[in-house]
Order: C-alpha cells, then sequence, then structure tokens
RNA sequence: GGGCCUGUAGCUCAGUUGGUUAGAGCGCCACGCUUACACCGUGGAUGUCGGGGGUUCGAGUCCCUCCGGGCCCACCA
C-alpha cells in the first residue's frame, strides 16, 4: 500500500511512512552578525550567471522541460513598472517549476520589428528606408542622435534614403544599446533567464522563420492575395488588420442632403457625415421592410451637385432607426458600403487616394458641366476641405435641407494613428485564421479549448474574438521596415507585372530581401524591365513575425534537436489587450503548421493602476522608472508586490505592499540566522545539523512540522494551478506564526536552558532538529518570490543554489510529526498569547516575571496547552504557578481563542532597565 | 446594444464545494530596546460584506434586480 494514499490518512506508525527520505547533514558555516538585503541583486546576479544556475539543458527530453515563451518587450520604448510585475509572474512560474524537477526553457526576446522602432531609427541616425536602394557595404549614418530625443529629428528631406538592408542593421545596431539596458534591470530584477537563449524579431533566425512560415502557408493555399477593398491609414500609408482597429468618438456633423427621383418626384433626403463623398456615389440603400421607401425601390435618383443617376436598392443591413433610415452607398465610406457594394453588385467609384486626398482625376462618370467644375475644386484637397467644398455648394443650390447638426461617431483608427481610417482598394496578401471559413474557425475555437487559460475566464476574450472575426488576416503592409515578404512577380512582354503566379525563393536561401536579392534563375539586370522581375515591396505586419516566437526561440528548423525538447511550449505569458493578436495569431500559426496549440498554457496578467485607479502611463506623469523602484526598495519587495497579485487581475501601484515583502524579506534572514545559530561550536564558529526526523521528539515540535507539512502540500497545490499568490500566502502566513510563536515558545528550549553547548539532551535537540527541518522548507517555499533572500541564507549552510534544490515535498515533516496535531501549535500560540496580553495591558516589558497565573483554557485546548507547558512557561517567563482551568467557552478551533484567558495573574517587578 | 471582470475595515486585499462570533497586512492607538530581528516586538480599536428582493434551518458565498467602477467587442448613413 502507498505511503500516502488518500485510503490512509492517518499514517502513525513508523513502517507506514514507507521508506525514509535522506536524512540531510548540513554545516552552519557564515552566517553573518548583522543581516542584510543590500547588495545581495549584485552579488547573486554574479554568481547566477558564473555558475549557469539557470542554464538550460538541452539534453533534457520534451517531458522533463518546461519551456516559456516569454513576451518580447519593445526595446524601442522604455520599460515601466507593469514590465516589472507580470515579468515577475512569469518568474515566479519559472523558478517553481525548475525546482518542481522541470528544466526550464527560459529564453528572452527583444522586439526591434515595427513602427516605434523604424521611427527611433530614422530620428536616431537621419535615415529613411528606401528598398529601391542598394545595400552599401560600410555605410555611416548622417548622425548619432541622442537618447532621449532632445535633439530635433530630421526633416523627411533631410534625410538620407538608405537600403532595407543597411537600416535593418542600423536597427540593430541602435537596439542593442536598449538591449543592454534592458538585460540590467531583469538581471536585477533576478529574472532566471538563460541569456544565451536570445532573439530578436527582425534578427536573420527571426526573418528566417517569418518567410519560412509565410511560404509554408503559401504552398499550402493558407497564405493568398486579393485585391480588393480594405481598411487604410493614410499617414502611414498602409493597409491595417482588423486586429489593429480601435474605434474611437470622433466629431461630424449630419448634412441631410437631398436626391432628386428621376420621374421628378419629392425629393429623397439621406443623411451623412461625409458629404465629400457624393461624387463616390453609387446607390441609395434602405431597409426592404422600411414602409417609408417602398415607393422607391426599384427607380432611381440623381445626386445633387454631381448629377450621378444611382438606383434605389433595398438591403437588410440598412437601420431604418439610424439617420433617415435610406443611406448613400459610396465606394467607399464604411465597411457597410463594401458589403451594399458586394452584395448589390455595385459599381466601383472612389474617389479617395492612398494618401487620404481627393483623386486629381477627374473621373469619367461625372458628366455635366457643373459636376466636373464643382469636382475640379476639390481635387487634391483633404476629405477635410473637400467637404467644406461641397457643403457650401450644397447649400448654395438648395440641396442642403437645414444645417449641418454636430455630432460624435465612432470612427475605425489604426491604433498607432491619428486619422480615421480610410477604405482603399488595393492588392494585399492574407493569411487564413478562420474569419472567411467556419470550418477553420470551429478548429481554432476547439484550440482555444484546449488551451488552459489562467485565469480560465480569460478564455471569453478568445472565443469573442474569433467569433467575431469578419475577415483573413492582413498581413502585408506598404512599409520600408520590416520582415520582407519573400516573392518576386514576372513582368511580361508588355511590361506588365503579373502578380497571380509569383516566384518563390528556395527555403536554403532565406532571409531574402527581394528589393535587393535576386529570384532564381534570373539576373539583377532583369529587375524591373519586360521579361525579368520585381521584388514584393511589401513587408508583413509585425505579429506574422511575433506570432512565431515559439518557433523562433526554439530553433525550429534552424535546430530541429533543441526544437523538439521544446515545443509545443508549456507557458505563454501574456497581457490581456493582446489576446486578439499576439495569442490568436500564434495559434494560428502553429495550428496551420504543426496543427498543435503553440502552448499548453496562457498566463495572463492584468494591468497596473495608479492611486487614482487608472491604467498607469507615460502621458500622465505617474511613471516610475522600475530600476529606480528596484534600488529603492530591493528586488525581492518589489518581486513580492507583484507575486502578491493574482494573474488576470488588475493591481494597484502600491509602495506599501514592496514594504511588506522587504519586512519578509528581512524577516527570513532573521529568522534563518536565529534557527541556525545553536548547535555552533563557539571555537570554530561551525557546527553540524542533523535534519533526522527521528530526533524530533519534544509534542509541540511535531504539532509545528505537521502544520508545515500541511502548508507545503497547499502551496504546491496552488502553484500548480498556477495561482501564485495563494501559494504565496500560505507560505507566508505559516511563517509569520512560525516566527511569532512557535521560534518564541522553544527559544529557550533550543539554547539549551542551563545545558553547556555540548551537552544538548534530546528535547534540545528536538527543538534545533524541527527549526531546521522547518528552515530546510520555507527557503524554497519562498524562493520563487524572494530569489535573493532565500538564496543568501541558504548559503549560509548549505551547498549550491537554492534556485536548483528540489521543491519541498511534506515527506520529511510528515516523517517528523506523524500523528501530530497541528492545533497543539495553535493553542499553544493562542496561550502566549493571553500572557503577553497581562503584560501589555499592564504596560510593563515582555521579560516581566509572572509569579503565579490562571488561564482559562477550554476543553478542545487543553491537552494541547499541557503538551507545550514547558515551553510555555519559559517563552512567558512564569516562574511561579501556571494553573489551567478548564472552560465549557466555545467549541472548535475558532473559540480556542476566545477561551484562552488569563484570569488571574500576579506579575513580578520588572527588570531593571539596562544602562546604555 | 452584446460580453467579461469587479464592489468586503480609512487603504491594499483574502474569504476554497453556503455552516458557529467575517479575516490578514498596512495605517491608527497604547506599551515595550526582549542576546534572530527597532528595517523590531506585544496588545488594542475598527465592518449596514454596494442597495433591494428571493432560495434555505442557515447567505459575504447561490438566484433575480438595481447602482457604482474597469475592460473587450459591435456601433462611421
Amino acid at each position: 500500500m502507498s505511503a500516502f494514499s488518500s485510503a490512509d490518512p492517518t499514517p502513525s506508525s513508523p513502517d507506514t511512512v514507507g521508506s525514509a527520505p535522506d536524512v540531510v547533514r548540513a554545516v552552519v558555516s557564515g552566517v553573518p552578525d548583522r543581516v542584510s538585503l543590500d547588495g545581495l541583486e549584485a552579488t547573486y546576479d554574479a554568481r547566477w550567471s558564473e555558475q549557469g544556475t539557470y542554464a538550460f539543458d538541452r539534453t533534457k527530453t520534451r517531458a522533463e522541460v518546461y519551456s516559456i515563451d516569454t513576451p518580447p518587450p519593445t526595446v524601442s520604448g522604455s520599460l515601466h513598472v507593469g514590465h516589472v510585475f507580470s515579468y515577475t509572474h512569469t518568474d515566479v512560474v519559472a523558478r517553481f517549476q525548475r525546482m518542481r524537477g522541470r528544466e526550464v526553457f527560459y529564453p528572452m526576446g527583444w522586439d526591434d520589428n515595427g513602427l516605434p522602432t523604424e521611427r527611433r531609427v530614422q530620428n536616431f541616425y537621419g535615415v529613411r528606408c528606401d528598398p529601391s536602394l542598394p545595400y552599401v557595404e560600410g555605410f555611416e549614418p548622417p548622425q548619432q542622435g541622442s537618447e532621449d530625443g532632445s535633439g530635433k529629428a530630421p526633416k523627411l528631406s533631410d534625410q538620407v534614403p538608405v537600403s532595407r538592408r543597411n537600416f535593418i542593421e542600423l536597427c540593430e545596431r541602435l537596439t542593442g544599446e536598449d538591449e543592454k539596458q534592458f538585460e540590467a534591470l531583469w538581471r536585477r530584477l533576478g529574472l532566471s533567464v538563460d541569456w544565451s537563449h536570445h532573439y530578436q524579431t527582425i534578427d536573420a533566425n527571426a526573418r528566417t522563420v517569418a518567410q519560412r512560415a509565410f511560404l509554408r502557408n503559401l504552398a499550402r493555399d493558407e497564405a493568398y492575395q486579393a485585391e480588393a477593398p480594405g481598411l487604410w491609414d493614410v499617414t502611414f500609408q498602409t493597409a491595417v488588420a482588423q486586429a489593429e482597429l480601435e474605434a474611437r468618438e470622433y466629431p461630424g456633423h449630419f448634412h441631410k442632403v437631398a436626391f432628386h427621383p428621376s420621374d421628378g418626384g419629392a425629393p429623397v433626403h439621406i443623411e451623412t457625415t461625409r458629404p465629400e463623398l457624393l461624387p463616390a456615389c453609387v446607390a441609395l440603400v434602405a431597409h426592404p421592410d422600411d414602409e417609408r421607401y417602398q415607393h422607391l425601390f426599384g427607380t432611381t435618383v440623381t445626386s445633387p451637385l454631381f448629377d450621378v443617376e444611382v438606383p434605389v436598392l433595398a438591403h437588410p443591413a440598412a437601420e431604418p432607426t439610424k439617420g433617415a433610415g435610406i443611406a448613400m452607398c459610396c465606394t467607399f465610406g464604411d465597411l457597410t458600403d463594401v458589403q451594399w457594394w458586394r452584395e448589390l453588385q455595385l459599381p466601383t467609384r472612389s474617389i479617395i487616394q492612398r494618401d487620404g486626398r481627393i483623386s486629381r482625376e477627374t473621373p469619367e462618370w461625372l458628366t455635366s458641366e457643373r459636376s466636373r467644375a464643382l469636382f475640379a475644386e476639390i481635387e487634391g484637397k483633404t476629405t477635410f476641405s473637400a467637404r467644406t467644398a461641397v457643403v457650401d455648394a450644397l447649400r448654395a443650390s438648395g440641396d442642403l435641407a437645414g444645417e449641418p447638426v454636430a455630432t460624435q461617431r465612432m470612427a475605425n483608427f489604426f491604433e498607432k494613428g491619428d486619422k480615421p481610417l480610410e477604405i482603399v482598394t488595393s492588392r494585399q496578401w492574407y493569411i487564413r485564421n478562420g474569419g472567411r471559413d467556419a470550418a477553420l474557425r470551429d478548429e481554432l475555437l476547439g484550440r482555444g479549448r484546449e488551451l488552459g487559460f489562467h485565469p480560465d475566464f480569460m478564455r471569453v476574450r478568445y472565443e469573442n474574438w474569433v467569433g467575431g472575426l469578419n475577415g483573413d488576416w492582413l498581413v502585408s503592409r506598404q512599409r520600408f521596415f520590416g520582415v520582407a515578404i519573400p516573392l518576386w512577380y514576372r513582368v511580361g512582354a508588355d511590361g506588365t507585372v503579373e502578380h497571380d503566379d509569383p516566384i518563390v525563393p528556395d527555403e536554403a536561401s532565406l532571409p531574402v530581401d527581394p528589393s535587393s536579392d535576386v529570384p532564381p534563375g534570373y539576373s539583377a539586370d532583369q529587375r524591373g524591365v519586360p521579361g525579368g522581375f520585381v521584388g514584393e515591396a511589401d513587408v508583413m505586419d509585425t505579429w506574422a513575425t511575433s506570432s512565431l516566437t515559439p518557433q523562433i526561440a526554439g530553433g525550429w528548423e534552424r535546430d530541429p534537436d533543441l526544437f523538439e525538447r521544446v515545443f509545443p511550449m508549456d507557458l505563454r505569458p501574456q497581457g490581456q489587450d493582446i489576446i486578439r493578436t499576439w495569442l490568436f495569431s500564434t495559434v494560428v500559426r502553429s495550428h496551420l503548421e504543426f496543427g498543435s496549440l503553440p502552448w499548453a498554457n496562457a498566463a495572463i496578467s492584468g494591468w497596473i493602476l495608479d492611486p487614482d485607479r487608472k491604467k498607469m502611463s507615460k502621458s500622465k506623469g505617474n511613471v516610475v522608472t522600475p530600476m529606480g523602484l528596484l534600488e529603492e526598495h530591493g528586488s525581492d519587495a518589489v518581486r513580492y508586490w507583484a507575486a502578491s497579485a493574482r494573474l488576470g487581475t488588475d493591481a494597484a501601484f502600491e509602495v506599501g505592499q514592496m514594504k511588506i515583502g522587504r519586512r519578509l524579506a528581512i524577516k527570513v534572514l532573521n529568522a534563518s540566522k536565529f534557527a541556525l545559530s545553536f548547535g555552533v561550536d563557539p571555537e570554530s564558529g561551525t557546527g553540524e545539523i542533523t535534519l533526522d526526523p527521528a530526533l524530533v521528539t519534544a509534542e509541540l515540535d511535531r504539532a509545528m512540522l505537521a502544520g508545515l507539512a500541511d502548508v507545503v502540500d497547499r502551496a504546491t497545490e496552488a502553484f500548480d494551478a498556477y495561482d501564485h499568490t495563494r501559494a504565496l500566502e500560505i507560505s507566508e502566513t505559516f511563517f509569520w506564526t512560525f516566527c511569532d510563536d512557535y521560534l518564541e515558545l522553544v527559544k529557550d528550549r533550543a539554547y539549551g536552558a542551563g545545558a553547556g553547548a555540548a551537552d544538548v539532551n534530546a528535547a534540545t535537540r528536538s527543538a534545533r532538529t524541527a527549526l531546521a527541518i522547518a528552515l530546510d522548507v520555507l527557503l524554497r517555499l519562498f524562493a520563487p518570490v524572494l530569489p535573493f533572500a532565500t538564496e543568501e541564507v541558504w548559503g549560509w549552510w548549505r551547498t549550491g543554489s537554492v534556485h536548483r534544490a528540489p521543491w519541498p515535498t511534506s515527506d520529511v515533516a510528515r516523517a517528523a510529526s506523524a500523528g501530530a496535531d497541528p492545533a497543539v501549535l495553535t493553542a499553544a500560540g493562542h496561550a502566549l498569547a493571553a500572557l503577553r496580553k497581562v503584560k501589555s495591558e499592564a504596560k510593563v516589558s515582555m521579560r516581566t516575571p509572572i509569579l503565579a497565573a490562571e488561564l482559562a483554557v477550554p476543553a478542545a485546548a487543553r491537552a494541547g496547552v499541557e503538551s507545550a507547558l514547558v515551553d510555555l512557561r519559559g517563552a512567558g517567563r512564569v516562574t511561579g504557578t501556571l494553573d489551567l482551568v478548564e472552560t465549557t467557552e466555545g467549541q472548535g478551533d475558532a473559540a480556542v481563542q476566545g477561551g484562552l484567558v488569563v484570569v488571574r495573574s500576579e506579575l513580578g517587578e520588572p527588570e531593571a532597565r539596562r544602562k546604555g
């Protein structure tokens, strides 16, 4: 029968305890006279580095490995308190799993792909990326900007154009500096990262992975190109994806505009916030059931000012309650227009250019004299000035009913942009993500159900997003910096580019830059000439690279031996705001390439809120620098604050919590110093401690260890369930009782009251051994959260690093406490509190002797108090009688505290104050 | 409009499947330099568990409803 099977809850006799754990012997040496947290970060960071404490052992098998898909922070941004918070959560898990016996693969990445880096490189070096230029060997940029951007950014016209490859090189040079600072912060915080496994999202490996994954998608028809109307940012002049949208309020005006029925009937009024799109109008649309417009369906009306005849059509997407209930459909004002255009097979009449301005060519569908004249007035203008011009004309012609009414409307914005998105028709690349395909969508929803979300309710965000997709993932971007789409197109004899059958590179040649590299079978002089080729100019969306972080970090195809040991990974830690982007896109890529999840678990951290309960942000000026925080409070303290917040829950930025963490860390040092201070040979300053459960014989000691055994089991269970907060709380609560009550109660006995150091009796040895066993366990319980303090103490009496020590089991404590009742310590603690209260109320020192006392004890607590009576007398300094009188008050554990009171006492003289 | 989270002591938060008198820390008050710790210790005070209904022998916990915070999605006529 198993030693700890649930069928046998009371393994009290030795033969049910199973094989005894190996008895640990430790030699205490090097406990300092005064303990301190100061400087521990630097000391142990260096030692861990030097000793390879966190080095990943790649001989381990997949089952032995715990792999983490670390979020790569954006290097061009700055790290803030929120990063410290969430990265601590991950590190706590990493350290727990490592001690649990898993070989932890914990790499670090840097995200240096994307717009923030592009802008920073531009401004810092005074360059601009122009993919059409050739690579220049040994290029030196015209300037070295200042780190804080105080040097003024050069104007676009002053920026020196450089090739994409040169631009990427400059990016790597610049971000190398950022990375050093970031690494220094992470080391100071104590992240147990293996720094030999790091990556950048723009480096050659990442580009290779991103291009290879794309080519595989293309080969399986999961990537495709399409010419279609899509959301377009006019500032950055690039298409944007659904996941990058942000709906924002945007001021506008309703304009009531008259259309004129071709049969000469009464004018039809529509309401629009975009009157400048009047020349792009292709139809009026109302709901098929709308009584008001039944008579118009099937007829045509003529647009005001521009005199274009358009049909009046019925479509269920029209909402009778919006505006006038009948809408003007333009190509394109919004996504509803696109839907109507597609489903009602309307013509295309685009007038907005990619720069957001009105087309400079008068469209051929404008035929009347006045329409062509008016268009000539607005051509090349921004939508804003064109709107003014059109409204003035409408007012003059009498087609504007009333005056425009101000409104706040919601408009789609690119999350990094500040102008509303337009809809522009362009050729773009897409990756299938279930947005247009119910079967794939269901598969991806299935992956979401397979994934362990922590906390679990975050799964809903995934499901809502996947369920609400309205199109495939647009991955091409009309930017210059980024990972190039690795394709070329043939140029026909007549000079037209043949997009339909792209030329693909060999995987072995990756990464390629089609703007400078030449496709297989062609020579460089065939670029851009009839019969030759052109390179795809677009780059991939940053998520197209970030969605591959497990592949990038894990060595997909580059290091198959590593990859099979770490993939699929165990954990993706990340923020809740990027479930729809990073988390989902990573699931998509893994599902398409491997038919599996990229990881088994996702740990979602919350936000840090400032004291006003607002999300902390730079603009509010309430950002505290992380390094300053670590320097002020110490890393263990800051980690404690972070670890006190549950996953998925927003947490307050609270210095008070850090002070508590610091107090805990110092307490660990001091209590450890005390627990290890016995048995030290006064001559040599060293001593051996044997953690032999058989030496623990006193009932109080056994009760303490029985409680500790429960704590280990509960904390382990919590950690296994990704509930580090609960694990910490359980350990911490026990630890404070351990310090406040147990240490005080056993102090005299542990000192060997009366006996010489060499003449240690069984009771004293019991206390000392129990202290050592408890310390051995407690240090390891706290190690994930307080890596520095626990490592410091570990070094006083143990060999190796506590962070490579096995996670504690309850075995030793159970072996030492078989049959003991944790309530004995509880009762003794309450009895001690009762004695202390007498002195506290008498306002005398705790050293004051109690000459005689009578203690009321509930029946339930009596046995416990009695078994600890000697310790109790010592800790309470009871020199005379201590009588117990049984009370009937209360039942059960909760009543014990209330019932345990001193009913009569006689205090001695307070000890004379010592001088000095 | 759809959805998720959240409301417990002045503050930050626990409160496991409903079960005696709702907890912790900080802060506050009082006392105490006690050979682990003054970066400390001891003791104490503090609550209409957001409001209102309901289920139940019993509700902080379950249900309904309303109110207050936070977030996601949809919303461009």
